[in-house]
DNA sequence: CCATCTTACGGTGCTCGTAAGTATA
DNA sequence: TATACTTACGAGCACCGTAAGATGG
């Protein structure tokens, strides 16, 4: 996992929305989405419930979220 | 710069030595020059002054070095 | 329909190994 | 000649945008 995998899940998380994510860091949001499929497949876990008005974090996207790195954007 | 830039300077700044660096991290010691080069690049500064018996870090080397990532290696 | 996530596709650049080149002692 | 760093090259894959598809309200 490197630091823009992580910059990326958290604008995630903290929006709740791969589309708004997206906008905020700059990228489209087909990006993002495979941004994050990737980045579960690497950990082998799922990060995100997917619902239709956008996402929340599972208990293991919980953990990840508070893990201490990068905190100085 | 992503973790793996710093995983790869650091192993170089400690063992003075790509080709060592190279070995101990199971890459080929070409691989290391260029992502030394390339992490020079992106920080438009120079990390190691070389010379025919291996490397020592610049002082902007000697910064980065000290920087609180990674360190859980 | 509208908002949102996903999949398909192609271009560009990074990463990697192999191989050859350069330089110093 | 031995040791070390650099450059050239090509394969594979990640990253990026565009575009089209799927789904739920």
């Amino acid at each position: 996992m490197e630091l823009q995998d992580l910059k990326v899940f958290r604008k995630v998380a903290e929006t709740g929305n791969i589309s708004r994510a997206a906008k905020e860091l700059g990228y489209v949001q087909s990006n993002v989405t495979a941004r994050i499929r990737r980045l579960e497949e690497e950990l082998a876990t799922t990060l995100f419930h997917r619902h239709s008005r956008g996402v929340t974090l599972t208990s293991a996207g919980r953990s990840l979220e508070i893990m201490p790195f990068g905190s100085s954007t």
